[in-house]
Formats: C-alpha cells, structure tokens, sequence
DNA sequence: AGATTACTTTTCAAAGC
DNA sequence: GCTTTAAAAAGTAATCT
C-alpha cells in the first residue's frame, strides 16, 4: 500500500515536471518567436488539452508543444511558418507538421487554412517597404486567390510572390533573393507564384 | 457534362497471398536472378516482374505481397509469373493460392478547377484536412465507401484504400455530388 | 533560367526490430 | 512506431548545366 502511494507520488511529480517542461519550453520558443503573451496561454490551453486527452503518448513533449505553439499562432492570427518554427524548436519541421496534424484532428481545432495576407505585414516591414506596398500586395492576394489561384499553394511563397510583386509596382524594388529570404522560400517558388499572379492581375511589366 | 466517372484510371493495385510453405530466402535470393534480399534492411525479398510490370515481396513464411500492378488481372498474371518461378526453383506451390487485393489506387479528374479553401469550409474543418504549407492535396475521409480522396486545385483527385475498383467510382459520385450540393464545382 | 531528381501526402500487406 | 514496395496527384526544393 505504501509502494502504491509512493508510485502515485512518483507518478504526479514526473507529470508536473512533465507539464512544467513544456509550459517553459513553449515560454521560450514564444520568447523566441516574439509573439504576444496571448498566443503563448493558448499554446498552453491546448497542449493541457492534449495531455488530458492523453495524446502525448508515443510522442515527444518538444514535439507536442511545438505543435500547440504552431496552432495557437494560427488561432491568434500571426502565423509563423513550420520553417519558423522548427528554428527555435528543437525538433525537425516534418515531426512538427505531422504531430500538428494530429493533435488538430483530436482535439478538433477546426483550423482554417492559413491567410497569405497575414504574412505582408512582417515580412514588409522587415524588407522596410512601405505602407502602399502592403496594400498592393493584399490587393494582389485577395483578387488572385478570389480566382482560386491560392489553391494548393505554400502562403508563405504565396505571400513573399505578391510583395515581390507590389515592390516592382510601387517603385521600391526588393530583389528575389531578399524576398525569399525573409519569407523563406526559394527563389524559384516566388518566380512561379509571380508569374501566375501579374497573369491573373492583368499586370504586364 | 462527361462524367468523371469515365475519368477513372486504376494506378496501382496491392494484394496479398501465400504459398502455404516455409522458404530459405536465401537460397531463393541466390537462385532467383534480378531479386533483391537485405535482411537487415527489410525481411522481404523484392522480386520484380516485367510484364506485367510489379514488384512482389516474398517473406521467409512464404506470404507475398505484390505492388505496382495496374489492375486485379494483372495482380494475378504478376503472381502466377513469381510462383512459376519459384516452382522453377523447385518449390511446391499450388495452383491457384488464394490472392486477396488489399488496396486499389485510383487517379480521376472532376474536369473543373477547385477552390480548396471554399471546399475545406465547406465539407466541414473538421471532417477534411488541408495543410497547403505540408501538402497541396485536400484529404477528405468517406466513410462509404470506406476510401480517403485528395482533392487538388486542379480538380483532379486521388482515391485510395478501396478494395474494389466500384470503390473508387462510388467514391466520385459521392464528391460530385457533395461539391454540386455545395455549389462548389465549376 | 531551365531541367532533373527527389521529397511531401494517402493506402496496404508482409516480418522483425 | 520504423523498415520496403508501388502508384497518382501538385507544390516545393536542391543541384547541375
């Protein structure tokens, strides 16, 4: 009887140190990250919710809570990419994305695809573009992805193509390279989006 | 106008059987020309087939499972060639061992472009999955017949997990109809 | 700037780790 | 869970010319 007691006491403490791991894991990840404190207590919401419903089972804390942090980045409406992520986490950018896609299908979070446009504001501002190069650039993406040209697409390259895009229109030119850079997608992506973006614009420059 | 139904195109057909007898692998391997064997890498021996083109793992019980054949006739043709040779090897095998499909793949095309994003919304968030930073396909999940389907922005689709060719043609015609019901197709 | 190759997703069986 | 085998869909990516 005393060895069930000490084995339950045994068992609670590991689950708090368990539990308090990840709370500061996804603390410092979010640190990390610079997103608002809301986002982190809904990273800490859901992967309580996930550990209640007892799906960290064969599967690593890291990974768990770098997931919630991905989800509440989406719910709070400042995506950070799988790539982003991965690189304050330290578990690799495939296991994020699957353990992602199954703590959303338990606990039906019900999560929308993700909005280009939500990326324009960061990555401008840290091209230094200007205020009417945002625009364009949204303006580019809600037309387009109006026509279902958003379909199947990375919005992160979707993204960096449109404000590509917008910095030759407003006269502020920003090279491939340094689009791509910030958004982190290869040159080429940006290319393919591009093109299919002024073509479905009706740009021609 | 056309049905997709008409689209349909089986890709690959899965199947399992067995020669009820215990094989020496590595004998097979040695007298079997063009097979693969790598115990510490897979415990199958990897035999593939021309005509009809397919790829067939021979396990130490003697269960096979056959890959890559592009319909149920030539998953047969594909496993009468592999137990003629093992029978050319001279090892019992009988006429005819019971050959069971496991899986069907099936590409088709709805003829029409998709909005996924409208799709996702519409078919329920929580009945599809769509992660277009992961993977552009939809996944859609149909419980009958009980297959998953990717739906991409072209509008063609993959359906797979049938057993049966008919799996995949009741499959579409449930799509094509939710989508219609939807308003979401053309 | 292409072209090529390769990897992402889904499905399924087999035997073994 | 993983390993291997096959196949399609379309997007993204790495590497070479």
């Amino acid at each position: 009887r005393l060895r069930k007691w000490q084995e339950r006491i045994r068992t609670k403490d590991a689950g708090e140190r368990n539990l308090q791991f990840a709370l500061s894991e996804i603390d410092r990840m979010a640190s990390a990250l610079g997103v608002p404190r809301s986002v982190r207590e809904v990273a800490s919401v859901i992967y309580r919710r996930a550990l209640k419903e007892d799906l960290i089972r064969g599967r690593s804390i890291e990974g768990v809570a770098t997931s919630a942090l991905y989800a509440a980045c989406r719910k709070e409406g400042i995506p950070r990419s799988l790539e982003e992520i991965s690189e304050v986490s330290r578990v690799e950018r495939k296991e994020i994305g699957r353990t992602y896609r199954y703590i959303s299908q338990e606990l039906g979070l019900e999560m929308k695809p993700v909005d280009p446009k939500k990326y324009v504001p960061r990555f401008c501002s840290e091209l230094e573009l200007s205020e009417e190069v945002q625009t364009k650039a949204n303006e580019i993406i809600e037309t387009t992805a109006e026509e279902g040209l958003l379909s199947g697409k990375s919005p992160t390259g979707y993204a960096a193509a449109a404000i590509y895009a917008a910095s030759l229109l407003c006269n502020e030119k920003k090279t491939q390279r340094e689009v791509a850079d910030v958004a982190q997608v290869t040159e080429v992506t940006i290319r393919n989006r591009y093109q299919e973006q002024i073509e479905a614009m009706g740009i021609h420059s | 106008m056309s049905d997709p139904k008409e689209t349909i195109n089986i890709e690959n057909v899965v199947a399992s059987t067995g020669i009820g007898q215990e094989l020496d692998l590595q004998s097979v391997a040695m007298d079997l020309e063009g097979a693969d064997y790598d115990p510490e890498q897979f415990p199958g021996l990897v035999y593939r087939t021309q005509e009809p083109k397919s790829a067939a793992l021979i396990f130490r019980s003697g269960k096979i499972v056959c890959t890559g054949a592009k319909s149920t006739d030539d998953v047969h043709q594909s496993l009468r060639i592999v137990f003629d040779k093992l029978r050319d090897l001279e090892i019992n095998v009988n006429e005819d061992p019971e050959i069971v499909v496991q899986n069907i793949v099936t590409s088709a095309d709805l003829g029409h472009n998709l909005n996924l994003n409208a799709i996702a919304i519409g078919l329920g968030l929580e009945n599809i999955e769509y992660e277009p930073e992961q993977f552009p396909g939809l996944v859609y999940r149909l419980d009958d017949p009980e297959v998953v389907a990717l739906l991409f922005g072209s509008g063609k689709l993959v359906i797979t997990g049938g057993k049966k060719p008919e799996d995949a043609e009741h499959a579409v015609d449930k799509i094509v109809s939710r989508l219609e019901d939807l308003g979401l197709l053309e």
